[in-house]
DNA sequence: GTTAGGG
DNA sequence: CCCTAAC
């Protein structure tokens, strides 16, 4: 008999000829899924930001923030700090002014002495969703909001970089000086949006100093981690059949229903100890703050008698959080986006984690003493206690349909990206117009990276169905990237050589390292990059491609589209037959 | 896990 | 960029 048989490589004109390669994969047609968002899947940033905020601000004695309130995995015998936070709370801070959250419902406006103000240009944008009506206590200062949101130009969307720092700080009866930490300092004072949120005493702030970055956004945070995702995808996303590497967040982004549920972080059990300390809560001893009385049951080994350290707990930071918003949407609701993630970054869910003097310390057995906490070192500025994830169930979002208050919404979109505090080394691949090219009728968004831990805690959502869970569960959508002419010129040398059906091999062969592009964003890209080669220039979007990548494009995809003509194997080309 | 294609 | 279906 003979054997038909076609060899595996071929090559012509520069182009490699993997067998089989080049007849694209029958087209197959798909029924039109018709929108599967139901009302139900909707969730408003209100919800999480009012039930989260319930659930976390208000509870016992009124304090802002309830540290007080037992986190998981905290034991009473080791939270010595946290104790000594409360009692600094109890002891040095006025009650805040009581809010009433109906238990019913706790998602109506009940924001009251939390909210987020803002001022603008120095102007006062006050909303009207009954967030920050707290007694005529407005609670927020902007200083420099650097730009107007403003809606329609080109399509651009504002950037609102924040690489920002949400200080709270405890337990001062001060003024709470926020202090600049972190990214934030470093990077210069311009352009600086300060959310503070306070009560009436200004016990509490949140400080979120975000820096306008219309023009040059080059500090967003990589959102591909890749350690990141593999954690995040391997403990939630088995059923998803996405880029498996990449998969932490689903996709709830509503086009169409003007709907976008908030969307954040889930926390993951295994969250490495780097990433905690991104939600590092630095602790400073400090000599001269009150008494603090509450080393009971601990005390047995504890040195000596009344040899108490003095623990305050001054500010912690949190990660970055994004924000999508339409420029259309309110500042009322992007203040609620703020509200929540700040809100989300303090409630309960995790467990503390304890480092002194850059060593964790696991054991909860030990007295502080043995750790080498003691008044003598209190000085010492090394303690640092962290957020981390709590071990227990996993994070679920959940939302609870929420018509009318989804109308005032009518985009909200918070997507938390990437770890805080990641270096910047992908940034240039965030450049300013990739948040353009936006259709008239599309909705300009505001890109807000704010703070947020992707620790988020569960809200104390009702959740009735699980397939409500997972829905919820779902809420994160990666950040828009636009390839740069050098990805473009990547990518097309790359299909030029392996074809149009191998993109794992041209992810592997041409971006290996971009942990941000997954095989599927290149096959997109050269959709689009196709699409584009096709239409006039005037039609085209965004950074402009040369025209010499684009006709490269045309060749490559016509010459792989085409199982028969267009190419003429040579050299190792043989089929053999007969 | 990959690939193709619609949204 | 996301999602699903088909491999």
């Amino acid at each position: 008999m003979v054997s038909h048989k076609c060899v595996e490589e071929f090559e012509y004109k520069g182009y490699q000829l993997p067998p089989n390669a080049r007849a694209p994969r029958s087209a197959r047609k798909r029924r039109s899924f018709e929108k599967k968002i139901s009302e139900d899947d909707q969730m408003c940033a209100i919800d999480l930001l009012a039930t989260v905020a319930q659930n976390m601000l208000f509870e016992n004695e009124g304090s802002l923030m309830s540290i007080d309130k037992p986190v998981n995995g905290i034991e009473d015998d080791r939270v010595v700090t946290r104790t000594s936070v409360k009692e600094e709370i109890s002891m040095e801070e006025k009650p805040l002014n009581p809010v009433t959250l109906p238990v019913d419902n706790p998602y109506h406006g009940s924001m009251s002495t939390f909210g987020f103000s803002s001022v603008i240009n120095g102007k006062v944008e006050n909303e009207a969703e009954g967030f920050s009506n707290s007694g005529g206590s407005d609670s927020c200062q902007v200083e420099n909001f650097g730009e107007d949101l403003k809606p329609g130009i080109d399509g651009d969307a504002v950037v609102l970089d924040a690489r920002p720092n949400v200080v709270v700080s405890l337990g001062s009866s001060s003024r709470t000086k926020v202090p600049s930490m972190g990214t934030c300092a470093s990077r210069g004072a311009q352009d600086d949006v300060n959310l503070f949120s306070r009560d009436d005493d200004e016990n509490f702030s949140g400080y979120i100093c975000p820096r306008v970055t219309k023009k040059s956004p080059r500090s967003v945070p990589r959102i591909g981690d890749r350690r990141i995702r593999k954690i995040l995808a391997s403990r939630h996303w088995k059923g998803g059949s996405r880029h498996s590497d990449a998969k932490p967040w689903r996709n709830y982004y509503l086009h169409h229903q003007r709907s976008y549920p908030i969307k954040r972080k889930r926390h993951f059990d295994h969250i490495s100890d780097s990433i905690s300390e991104d939600y590092r809560m630095r602790s400073k001893m400090q000599r001269g703050s009150r008494t603090v009385s509450s080393m009971k049951g601990q005390g047995a080994s504890f040195v000596s008698s009344g040899s108490h350290v003095r623990l305050r707990i001054k500010s912690f930071r949190v990660p970055e959080l994004f924000v999508e918003i339409p420029e259309t949407a309110t500042v009322g609701s992007l203040k609620r986006m703020v509200m929540e993630a700040v809100n989300s970054l303090l409630s309960d869910g995790h467990r503390v984690g304890l480092m002194v003097q850059g060593k964790k310390v696991r054991d909860d057995s030990k007295t502080l003493h043995q750790t080498g906490i003691s008044q003598e070192n209190t000085h010492l500025n090394c303690l640092d206690f962290s957020l981390e994830p709590s071990s227990d169930t996993p994070q679920l979002l959940t939302s609870n349909p929420l018509g009318h208050i989804c109308e005032e919404l009518p985009m909200c979109h918070t997507s938390s990206m990437d770890k805080v505090f990641k270096s910047d080394h992908d940034a240039a691949l965030f450049p300013a117009e990739s948040f353009g090219k936006k259709t008239a009728t599309d909705d300009s968004k505001v890109l807000v990276p704010l703070a947020l831990s992707e620790l988020s805690p569960r809200p104390p959502c009702h959740k009735s169905k699980r397939s409500e869970q997972r829905q919820q569960q779902a809420a994160q959508r990666r950040i828009r990237r636009p390839f740069s002419v050098a990805e473009v010129e990547a990518l097309v040398q790359a299909v030029e050589k392996l074809g149009t059906g191998r993109w794992r091999d041209v992810k592997l062969r041409a971006f290996e390292d971009a942990d941000h592009r997954t095989y599927v964003d290149l096959k997109d890209k050269w959709k689009t990059l196709v699409h584009t080669a096709k239409i006039s220039p005037q039609q085209r979007r965004g950074e402009p491609v040369p025209q010499e990548l684009l006709n490269r494009v045309l060749n490559a995809h016509g010459y792989w589209s085409d199982p028969v003509l267009g190419r003429t194997p040579s050299t190792s080309t043989i089929c053999l037959g007969q």
